[in-house]
DNA sequence: GTTTACCTTTACGTTAACGTCAACCTTAAG
DNA sequence: CTTAAGGTTGACGTTAACGTAAAGGTAAAC
């Protein structure tokens, strides 16, 4: 018995889940990043659509276009034994940890500087209160 | 003697100095973030403009649209005495926050992923390797 | 049986952020 | 004087990532 029943989802609560509209998730599977199964016409997602939606949308929050994170799933799913394609995998990796390094330091410089125009918001609302 | 020379900018050396084209700085133009001076018919920049071409770039990387940056850059600059004004700002600073925040949650949680792709893209080599 | 709530495909529309000509001016250099 | 290396204004083209109808299937609920 290696048989498992997985959790699955229909492409309305996933929706939901991730706060996205259905038309998006569908967009994705078009561009080769989702592969539902179907039950009849339906869309059915098991777990491992959610994760990849998951990664996706994270993906997407810190600037990874959607063609970008479909090659790093395949790469991650199909790369096993191509050393090629290993080495090409290890030198985008280090390619977007440099970009996240940066993001990073622009985060942070960000936020100083909203800190900044925060309080000299503050400042200038009290003066006007003041008056 | 208030008489203050400032450094100028061609549009040639900016993109340069910032690996943009001349094109998207005139495009910032457009949308009202840049507002250099000319000389005849060429523009010249100046140092606040050298800044905000900056602070733009900055934005972008780490998702700012160039909208939101041009709002910012304007509520910065013609909020001192709105006081309604002043506190739209603040609540997008707020807002801004909170989306800083949660990239960086997402960017080391990427971290994280690409670490461990990282290393069993090593191992998979190093098998190879060892065939 | 007919609403209601989801689901489906097809397909054109939209927005942001430039790219990419074209056609032209303007100096400094040879 | 003409060539080269900048700069200028249009203005149409492009890509990503969906939005937005339109037109219809299906299944439980009333």
């Amino acid at each position: 018995m290696t048989e498992t029943i997985l959790k699955t989802y229909t492409i309305g609560e996933l929706a939901k889940e991730f706060n996205v509209t259905t038309r998006a998730i569908r967009f994705y599977e078009d561009k080769g990043i989702l592969n539902p199964s179907r039950q009849g016409q339906k869309r059915i997602y098991g777990p491992r659509d959610r994760i990849l939606l998951k990664l996706t949308l994270r993906g997407k929050r810190i600037g990874f276009t959607l063609a970008e994170s479909q090659k790093l799933f395949d790469m991650y799913q199909h790369g096993e034994d191509n050393k090629d394609q290993l080495e090409t995998m290890l030198a985008t990796l280090d390619e977007k940890d440099a970009l996240l390094a940066q993001q990073k330091l622009d985060i942070e410089e960000m936020e100083a500087e909203l800190q900044a125009a925060r309080e000299r918001c503050l400042t200038a609302i009290k003066k006007i209160d003041n008056i």
